[in-house]
Formats: C-alpha cells, structure tokens, sequence
RNA sequence: CGGGCUGUAGCGCAGCUUGGUUAGCGCGCCUGACUGGGGGUCAGGAGGUCGGAGGUUCGAAUCCUCUCAGCCCGACCA
C-alpha cells in the first residue's frame, strides 16, 4: 500500500496544542493521528484510523486463531436490557441514554454482556451447544464524569468485547479453559502490538464474578495504580492489592512502652478533614483514627483506619459478609453520628452491627481521634481503655480494610514489599459466573436433562489505549517512535528535490517496495527538507528512506530507522531497499 | 459533583486591570522570487459574529449578569 502525503489528511501540529497534556495525547493531536470534536469524542484521522486498524487486525487475528468467533451488536439497546440486572443503577450516570419518538427509553452500550446473554439465551438450550466464544469490535458509550488525556478516557470508543458460554467451571470446555486461552491471546495481542506489559490481579467491578485480570503497560502517566511485591510473585490494581499479615494488639505491652496520658478533649473548629486537624494538633495524620459510618442491611458498620489510610469498600463488604456501603450522611448525622468527628467509642452509645478495624489502627497507643462531638477530638484514646470489653465481643472484628500502600509488605508473607506503580489498562479478562444468566434466565439442560445456569467469562481490550500506550511508551523529544506492527506505515519516504529521473526512480523505488508487501507514506510534498524530516519523526514510521540527488548519485536511498541516531543514517542500493526493510520491520504485512 | 483556570484567525498567544481609531503578534496558509539534507530568506496577500445571550454606556474584546464550551486538581471509574 502506497499513500502520497500530498492525497491524504495529515494534518501535523507544529506546536503542541494547550489542551494535551500527557506525551500520547500530545502526539496523537500533533502527528495527526487524531482531533477531538468535544471533551471525550475524537475523530481518528487517516493516519490514526491506520493504527488503530493494525492493532484491530492483531486483535482479530489472535482472537480467531483462540477459538473466538466474530459477530456484531448494536450499540443502541433497550434500557430495560440494564434493568434487568440493575446495572442502569450500578451505572448510574456513565450510563448514556435517550429517548426514541415512540418514547421508549434506550441506552448507548457502555458494554455488552446483556445484550449477547440475551440473544444467547434465545438460541442455545443445549449443553451441547457450549462451551461457546463470541467477540465484537464495536463502539462503546459511557458518559465519564471527567474525560481526560485523548482517547485513554473518552466518552466513546472501540472496544473489542469477547464473552463465553460454559457449563462448567472446571474441565474440558469449562470456563477457566477458555480463560487461560483468552488470557495467553491476550498476551499474544500485545506482544504482537510491541508493548511491555503486566498482568496484575484485579477486582471485577460492576460487572460482578470472581476472578479478573488486568494487562497493564506500565508508565508514570497511567491512571491506575498497581502494586507489585518486589519479590516479583504478587501483583494486583489498588482495589484487589491485599496487604500482608500486620501485627495488631489493643492491649498495651507489659511492661508498658508508652505512657497513658488522660484522655482529653480539644476544641479544633473549623478543620475539615484529618490533614488540617493533625496539623494544628501538631502531630501527623498516622497518629489519628479515622472511623467512617457505614451502613449495610443488618445496621450501622464502622471502618475504622489510621488516619492516612483509605477505606477500601470491596475489603470491608468482604470482611463483612454482605453489602455495605458509605452512609449517607444526612442519616448518620439523623441517627446521632457527629460525622466528621466520630470515633469508635461512639459504639458505646449508638448500636451499630460491627466494628471493623483495620490491623494498622488496631494498635495500643495514644491516639487521636473524633470526640463524637461537633468541632471536638480527643488526645490519648486508648483501644482497652476507651472501649473495655465491646473489644472481646462479637462486634468488634479486626481486618484488611484499606487500600495497600507504597511499602506495605506483600500478601504472599515471604518479605516483599509491596511498590506502587502507575498503569494503563489496555486489556481485562473476567471470569464473570452467573450473574448475567441468572438475571436473565439464560439455562440450558444438561446430560441429565437438569436446568443448569450458564457460566460466563468476558474479555475485553481497548485499541485505542494499545496506540495511546505505545506512544507513551515509545517517543522522545522528537515525536513517537512506533512499534512496527502498529505503525501507520512501515516506511516513510522522503523525497528531496526530485529531477525527472528521480521521480523515475522514486516510482521503481515504490513499485518494489509495495511489490514487497510494505506499506510507505511518501511525503512528496514540495517542502523543504528541514519540515519534511520533522514531520517524519514527529510521525514516527519506523523506517525513513530519503531519496534525492545525493543519494541517487549513489544509486542509493538513505535508510534511517526512527528509533536509531541520526548518525546512523546508512546509503542502500535503490534494488536491495524493500528487502532491508523487510528485514528490519518484520516481514511487512 | 466540589475547587481552580481558560475561551480573541487553523495552532500558540498579547490586548481586558484603567471602555474610545481600522483588534494585534508569532507560527501556519495563499501568490511570486531566490533557495534546497533538520521547521530558510525576501516581497505581496487572505483569514476574526473577540464562545453565546442580555445589560450598563454616546461607545464594550475590555465593566456587570446569565449561559455554553474546553482544560487542570479532587471525587468517581472494566
């Protein structure tokens, strides 16, 4: 495939557009891979489409070759399809929707399992129709709160979704099979794609199930957090991460270590949140307890932490047993929680279901916390002291609860240290259940003519965030440095001044190359040098062949790869150019 | 949704505080000439509802009110 400069769109950006701020946004907006319509919606310009194509193609490739099969849904659907699984309440307003002229309410397909679960379920009846594996590319909608850095968090975009159909879990044609396999495509894919990537253990979300892994390129712009045990056997995303075993006791040490000052009240008006009240009691916030009211169908919980800790919601509904959720705080305060000032002493007064404490608060020392009283703390609470026996009983519960931290030691109990590190998550597979078939009734009857609940997985990968990643990874000072397979172009010609036999040349030059396989973005536009290199590297085709009077004198073409120094810049003769290239980038198409 | 910032030519910005010629600059763009291996030089030129609406005023890019959009931080998030 050969592509002049001069009949395509190429729209470069000699400066770097106000609103891009990470390197891929910026480059993508100044090679002219994409534009943005509006906050979260881009348009991808011919030579983004390319991209995007190629690493679409990888995907369908490997997706085919794993045993998946190819269909199509459309992205509009009834928005009972969500109500039937309550996930337009789960979605909430990232949900998409609108209403059609007979009135019927619709969504934008911010995903697909109901919809496929629901044209599964009319058609297959049998367990000898499964195990089943069925993928789309298709456009996804999802109204995010705050769009952000080009097409890694945007309002639309293309989303390559697979989802299987089981019997059983375990076995031939059971669900974890189909996982492995989805999962060694997927490292496939994005080996393919050129990126350096990591799995990491993930919590599954609102699309429910029991067992998720995220493929994540590591970079210091990405949006997720993972941590990875320097021992190199554990990593997980900050909501999955689990902490290692901590040491906890609410009793002090005998002989005590620590004197026990009084218990006292201070005023501290007028300081929301525990960094302001730490900082006026001169102390920092690992020093406080924080106690967060939650509530959950058997009562009140409080989760409590150490002051500069986070709640993780999904530990604490574990460690629980059931749905739990972030009080509503117009309730709390109604049921005499002074919110914003609570500590767990408060248990003594106001009957809560459980207390649940996280092992690093769970520690005896003079603490400061809420004094269950507006605009007061207390200096000097003590665990034993201040709630006596309510500790032996059957409330008070002491667990995991918060999100890991840089330097928390590892899950596996081995020594590692858990290392914080930023990601961006280019792909995800579920192990989902039956959470879809059950809401949906989706049942086939097995060998023993029984109903059985289909069992689900579903996989998904977001191309756009393969070329955002790439590029994020893969660029320098100059522009992006594409991995081959995912280019645009493989070689990028530039032309330089051509008399008639150069164009001659040129056009031998073209003819073996697309005789070769290679694709070749020739910029044969009347620029000057200067810009034409600039753009070339701004662009990032691996391969840059220069041909002009300097180098047909030689016979020759100049052949630079993107990534090499400048210096490297080699002469070959016009006839063995398509099959360096080749060489180099991989056999072509 | 809370906090902050910004909307002036395709892109990047100045002008706004203190209202007053025809709204400027750089880059890009068009025409021509000279050039020709890392965004060259010269000459000439095109391009603007100053985000929108309302108001104050003799007069508004500039002041006031409302509104829309975009960006950043946070909350949120397969």
């Amino acid at each position: 495939m050969i592509t002049r400069w001069s009949q395509t769109l190429i729209p470069t950006l000699r400066q770097d557009p106000s609103e891009a701020e990470v390197p891929s946004h910026r480059l993508m907006l100044r090679s002219g891979l994409i534009r943005q319509l509006a906050a979260g919606l881009y348009t991808y310009l011919p030579l983004g489409w390319r991209s995007l194509h190629k690493a679409i193609e990888i995907i369908r490739q490997e997706m085919n070759a794993a045993g998946s099969v190819e269909m199509f849904m459309p992205a509009l659907e009834p928005i009972e399809l969500f109500a039937g699984t309550g996930r337009d309440v789960a979605y909430g307003d990232d949900l998409f929707t609108l209403t059609d002229r007979r009135g019927h309410r619709n969504a934008l397909a911010p995903t697909h399992e109901e919809v496929i679960t629901e044209a599964l379920a009319a058609s297959v009846e049998s367990h000898r129709q499964l195990p089943l594996n069925l993928y789309q590319i298709q456009t996804k909608f999802r109204d995010e709160p705050r769009p952000r850095f080009g097409v890694l968090r945007s309002r639309e975009f293309i989303m390559k979704d697979a989802y299987s159909f089981h019997v059983t879990v375990d076995g031939p044609g059971g669900l974890d099979a189909t996982y492995e396999r989805m999962y060694q495509a997927y490292c496939r894919i994005f080996d393919r794609c050129g990126l350096t990537y990591e799995t990491v253990e993930a919590e599954s979300g609102p699309i429910g199930g029991s067992a998720s892994h995220e493929f994540m390129v590591i970079c210091s712009t990405g949006e997720d957090t993972v941590y990875k045990s320097d021992k190199g056997n554990y990593a997980a995303n900050v909501e999955k991460c689990e902490i290692g075993p901590r040491a906890w006791s609410f009793d002090p040490p005998d002989p005590p270590t620590e004197s026990a000052g009084d218990l006292e009240t201070v005023h501290t008006p007028d300081l929301p949140g525990i960094d302001l009240v730490a900082a006026f009691l001169k102390i920092t916030p690992d020093r406080m307890l924080k106690t967060l009211v939650c509530s959950s169908d058997n009562g009140w919980i409080l989760a409590v932490l150490r002051g500069d800790h986070d709640l993780n919601l999904g530990k604490l509904k574990t460690a629980c047993e059931s749905a739990v959720q972030l009080a509503d705080e117009k309730a709390a305060r109604d049921a005499g929680f002074a919110v914003g000032f609570v500590s767990p002493a408060v248990a003594k007064t106001i009957t809560v279901a459980r207390i649940v404490i996280d092992p690093d608060a769970a520690q005896s020392r003079d603490w400061v916390t809420g004094a269950d009283r507006i605009d007061y703390h207390v200096r000097n609470f003590q665990w034993r002291r201040e709630l006596g026996e309510l500790l032996d009983g059957d409330t008070v519960r002491v667990a995991d609860i918060r999100n890991a931290i840089d330097g928390d030691p590892s899950p596996r109990d081995d020594g590692g240290v858990l290392r914080a590190e930023r990601g961006i998550e280019v792909g995800h597979v579920f192990k989902l259940g039956t959470k879809y078939s059950e809401a949906m009734g989706f049942t086939v009857l097995d060998e023993n003519q029984k109903s059985r609940l289909v069992i689900m997985g579903c996989y998904g990968i977001g191309p756009g965030r393969i070329l955002a990643a790439a590029i994020e990874t893969n660029h320098d000072d100059d522009g992006i440095i594409w991995p081959a397979p995912i280019a645009p172009y493989t070689v990028h010609v530039v032309t330089i001044k051509l008399d008639e036999a150069g164009s001659k040349a040129l056009d031998t030059l073209l003819a073996n190359l697309d005789a070769a396989g290679i694709d070749v973005l020739v910029d044969d536009r009347p620029e000057r040098p200067g810009p034409k290199f600039k753009d070339a590297d701004l662009i990032g085709c691996p391969i840059r062949l220069t041909i002009g009077a300097k180098s047909l004198a030689e016979n020759a073409v100049e052949f630079k790869l993107r990534c090499a120094a400048r210096e490297s810049a080699e002469l070959i003769k016009l006839d063995a150019v398509a099959d360096r290239c080749l060489e180099v980038a991989g056999g072509g198409r």
